[in-house]
RNA sequence: GCGCCCGUAGCUCAGUCGGAUAGAGCAUCUGCCUUCUAAGCAGAGGGUCCCGCGUUCGAGUCGCGGCGGGCGCGCCA
């Protein structure tokens, strides 16, 4: 966080060279390389460029304004322009100071928080969850911690698949042909196996398929049985998906299904139509983007044929119900990346539609998951992999490996541990690729307690934890680190400075996430962090050194333990003290 | 046909928006447990960043043209 004073500092001394410069693009950053120094700003190049002048006399400018020597040593030119920081220990032992006192955690809040609505996860009534939703799921939800702990209003909805053309298929199964046990024993299981069949029995069975028609139309006009039905399919999947979530850990602070937006729709398409917006064409209304280049071959259908609405009219419904009654400042969308010219669509329709909308829209979108052959991931039997599934079997790999390991451990103490290992991995190991990379499944890799994983991450805590409970209840607390610090420069070694300058950075990594919406950036944060503290660990003992060094190496684990659990949980991962 | 994305070490992938000598994990090889948890650490080898042209002080990153792969493209969501 010390980037910030240097940051600002930049700023006013680039002010007082050329008064005109914009402040937005004068960035200080972390360097690539610890051999150039700590932080750096590569801003001036460009700054010389634009007014044709020689980068390294502007450089030179600058710096012979810059006052910073409360944090960095004297700044140095390098390269074609660059201008090199080196933070002085004492700066970084006063910054972490501030942490132990507890007044900040390396995160400065959002000056400006916004209001952000999150939308993922999104399964489908009657379906059970699979693959498919765990990287909307985990995804969305790390999106929304992260912009939670810089300190924005979030709500995360879940816009439930409560609606649709499949409902016909499914009424008429559950009156033909229901097996009331197998609902009671696995509802959702029982819900698939009566779609599928009707479904296949459709295929042959041209009465069959008028019936379902029927039943839908029934549904649709409000019919008593079909809605009490479809109620009835809506809760038994609720049932299931808060399994799930409260296994994941994740919630929402709103399930707005697609049917909850039903009444608005005609209003929508009768907006739009006597807007201009949209237009009949060949039976169905549709908004025509003449000038969106992209979206010119493209228009989007918002009434069918038919006179139904389909996902775009209700994808604007909602979109103007959010705007209406949560007022954000942005909505994001968390989905796969087939549906990019969906929402490419949406967005430009809704910018026409209410172009005096102070709103940012973004679709965060991912990549398919990938079986080992390349191909969509699937069951050796060709189905798909439910996500219950999923993670019973992350949990019992987990358990397996935490027999070995620590066999000594009680029996319930190990599958806490399992657990917390196991569904760690499962999330780590999506979070870490870039989110627009295709994900291949693979368990080993997924699971391997070694390399870039979370078990990784999660031992490293177990490591310093477990420093903690040999501390002997007589010793100092760590923070009494903080008056022997005043006098003296405890960061001595080269690994104890390396671990603090990293811890620095954890706010400017979330607010990374944040913009960018990549949580691999968090990953590959705490990665390092544990890197740089196993290096500590490795060489710089702490319970058996003499004072200072051994308060303030405590202080350090300290800090470190709760970026490190801190960080995780921002990924949506728990911590164990023992492993 | 058009659009989006991808192509980086043997394998799987990062690369913070154009910055400095391109990184990590796995795998391979060499060392390190009488010492706060070895689920660990230190080190080594390994590269035509798909190809070509261009933009400029500087390109894995931007533009154009190819090659290869994935996905999408009016009444499913």
């Amino acid at each position: 966080m010390l980037h910030l004073p240097l940051e600002r500092q930049l700023r006013q001394a680039v002010a007082a060279v050329l008064a005109d410069a914009d402040p937005a693009l004068l960035r200080v950053r972390p360097c690539p390389d610890a051999r150039f120094g700590d932080y750096q700003t590569n801003s001036l190049m460009g700054l010389a460029r634009e007014r044709k002048l020689n980068p390294r006399q502007l450089a030179a400018d600058v710096v012979a304004r810059l006052d910073v020597g409360e944090w960095s040593e004297p700044p140095e030119i390098a390269g074609a322009g660059f201008i090199n920081f080196r933070l002085r220990p004492t700066a970084v032992a006063r910054a972490l100071q501030e942490a132990l006192r507890g007044e900040h955690l390396f995160v400065q809040p959002a000056v400006t928080p916004r209001t952000v609505v999150v939308d993922f996860s999104s399964p489908n009534v009657a379906k059970p969850m699979h693959v498919g939703h765990i990287r909307s799921t985990i995804l969305g939800d790390c999106l929304a911690r992260t912009l939670r702990r810089l300190g924005h209003r979030v709500m995360t909805d879940n816009h439930l698949g409560d609606w649709g053309t499949q409902f016909g298929k499914l009424i008429v199964g559950w009156k033909r042909s229901l097996d009331a046990a197998a609902l009671a024993q696995d509802a959702v299981g029982e819900m698939e196996r009566l779609y599928q069949t009707v479904h296949a029995a459709c295929e042959t069975d041209a009465a069959l398929l008028e019936s379902a028609r029927q039943e839908l139309v029934r549904l649709q006009g409000g019919d008593a049985e079909n809605l009490a039905i479809w109620r009835q399919m809506i809760d038994l999947s609720q049932h299931q998906f808060d399994t799930i979530y409260a296994r994941l850990g994740v919630r929402f602070d709103h399930t707005l299904g697609e049917s909850f937006y039903n009444p608005r729709l005609k209003t929508v398409v009768q907006e739009l139509a006597s807007r201009g917006i949209a237009r009949e064409s060949e039976g169905a209304m549709v908004v025509f983007f003449e000038d969106v280049p992209e979206l010119k071959a493209h228009p989007a259908i918002i009434q069918k044929s038919d006179g139904a609405a389909n996902y775009a009219t209700t994808d604007l419904a909602t979109l103007a119900y959010r705007l209406e009654t949560w007022r954000p400042d942005e909505i994001v969308y968390v989905t796969d990346g087939r549906q990019q010219l969906h929402f490419k669509q949406i967005f430009a329709a809704f910018r026409r539609w209410q172009p005096q909308a102070h709103l940012q829209l973004a679709h965060v979108w991912f990549g398919s998951i990938l079986g080992e052959d390349g191909k969509p991931f699937k069951t050796r039997s060709g189905g798909t992999v439910k996500l219950a599934d999923l993670l019973d079997e992350a949990q019992e790999r987990a358990r397996r490996v935490v027999t070995e390991k620590a066999p000594a451990l009680p029996e319930a103490e190990r599958q806490e541990i399992a657990r917390i290992v196991g569904l760690g991995a499962i999330k780590y190991s999506d979070l870490l690729p870039n989110r627009q990379s295709d994900y291949v499944f693979n368990w080993d890799k997924m699971l391997a307690l070694s390399g870039n994983t979370a078990p990784y991450l999660q031992y490293a805590y177990t490591r310093i934890r477990s420093i903690f409970r040999k501390l002997p209840d007589s010793a100092p607390e760590a923070v009494h680190w903080l008056a022997q610090a005043q006098a003296q420069c405890p960061l001595a070694a080269a690994e104890e400075l390396r671990l603090a300058k990293h811890l620095l950075n954890f706010g400017l990594v979330l607010e990374a996430v944040a913009q960018e919406y990549r949580p691999n950036y968090l990953c590959t944060y705490l990665y390092e962090l544990a890197g740089h503290f196993t290096g500590f660990y490795e060489t710089c003992p702490v319970l058996k050194a003499g004072e200072p060094e051994r308060s303030s190496r405590l202080a350090l684990c300290d800090l470190t333990a709760r970026v490190l659990q801190d960080g995780l949980a921002v990924l949506g991962i728990e911590t164990s003290e023992r492993m």
